[in-house]
DNA sequence: AACTTTGCCAACCGCCACATT
DNA sequence: AAATGTGGCGGTTGGCAAAGT
């Protein structure tokens, strides 16, 4: 409220981050792990402000982070979670725990938005006057968006009035973000709230090792393998956790991610859960309000569930609102 | 080859919610 | 209770590269 944007301060640097900034931050969240991102600048050096050092982080540095083309599993995965949740590409971003919701965002914005307009112009073409077409399209969204918040405003009354509390912890899932809903069926990520396949990171380190030339912020230099993966090697309890809900094989790279201290103790962030892993230590006691979205899960990780996929879409929303109460 | 247009994506910006003072 | 600080989210933009002319 009021307070100037952390970028109007003098001597912060702005644009595009240089490899000597990426692994100055990358070797701090290593040791301390994310989060406390005021900190981050004035602990490092770095003439970055902490929503510009987070920023990076969790678009860019952050291990288990999947770049290149997205695949159709994934595709269809935005277009039916854009659909039920609208323009919430943190919500959906947890359900692809490899990319960020900034990449989800682009995709959408560059590429599904362009081929779902191409299509329905195509298919609506005489069928539908435009303005009718449109409105409906709006209501349903607002509909979504009420049904969710329904969903969420229950959740979080059951929460409040259980006496066996869940065990998991609470600040992981933002419960304060009414943006966000919580669903009960969601495939369990929770021991591995952090996806890493470290792949970026060394990646990073090593071309840029071996090539001083800097010119592309975002691939023409990588880290060193091993200096990024000390301490966040493995994790293959989790890992196994993780492949077991996600049927999308492009989560096998998948490890938890926890952040190192200095002592050598393992330290679990929860800061560090909120993006990727956002929904996944919510759990919902009320069985009720699973229909809708065990459909959704259901068909989300499963590729062949086509009958489950028309069951969602065609499930009224009066139905499933009707459940919650 | 030179110039223009288009597409992509990392980063910025503004706003919001919550925590703290 | 109000002011301030912090983290997070979503919309937008600027710069670069590829494609087109």
């Amino acid at each position: 409220m009021g307070r100037p944007p952390c970028f109007d301060k003098i001597g912060i640097k702005k644009g595009p981050w240089t490899p000597e900034e990426d692994i100055t931050l990358v070797s701090y969240i290593q040791e301390h792990g994310p989060g406390n991102w005021r900190s981050v600048p004035i602990n490092t050096g770095l003439m970055r402000c902490s929503k510009s050092c987070r920023l990076r982080w969790t678009n860019y540095l952050r291990p288990g982070i999947k770049r290149g083309n997205f695949t159709d599993h994934e595709e269809k995965m935005i277009i039916h979670l854009q659909a039920l949740l609208g323009n919430r590409w943190a919500a959906i971003a947890s359900y692809l725990p490899q990319r960020t919701d900034n990449d989800i965002k682009n995709f959408w914005n560059t590429h599904l938005k362009k081929k779902l307009n191409k299509q329905q112009t195509g298919t609506e073409e005489g069928l539908e006057k435009e303005g009718h077409s449109k409105s409906s399209h709006e209501k349903g969204q607002w509909e979504r968006r009420l049904q969710t918040d329904i969903q969420m405003a229950k959740q979080a009354l059951s929460d409040a009035l259980s006496l066996q509390k869940p065990n998991h912890i609470l600040p992981d899932t933002n419960p304060s973000d009414s943006h966000h809903l919580t669903f009960d069926t969601k495939p369990n990520h929770a021991s591995s709230p952090y996806a890493s396949s470290c792949e970026n990171i060394a990646r990073l380190l090593e071309n840029w090792t071996k090539s001083p030339k800097l010119t592309d912020t975002n691939s023409g230099y990588s880290f060193n393998n091993n200096m990024v993966t000390t301490g966040s090697s493995s994790s293959e309890g989790a890992l196994s956790t993780t492949n077991a809900c996600t049927p999308d094989h492009g989560f096998d790279s998948l490890m938890t991610f926890n952040s190192f201290k200095s002592d050598g103790s393992v330290e679990e962030n929860n800061n560090f859960t909120t993006r990727v892993g956002l929904f996944q230590d919510e759990r919902r006691p009320n069985l009720e309000t699973q229909v809708p979205l065990t459909l959704l899960e259901k068909w989300l990780f499963d590729d062949g569930a086509v009958q489950c996929h028309e069951d969602l879409m065609n499930m009224s929303l009066e139905e499933s609102t009707a459940s919650l109460f």
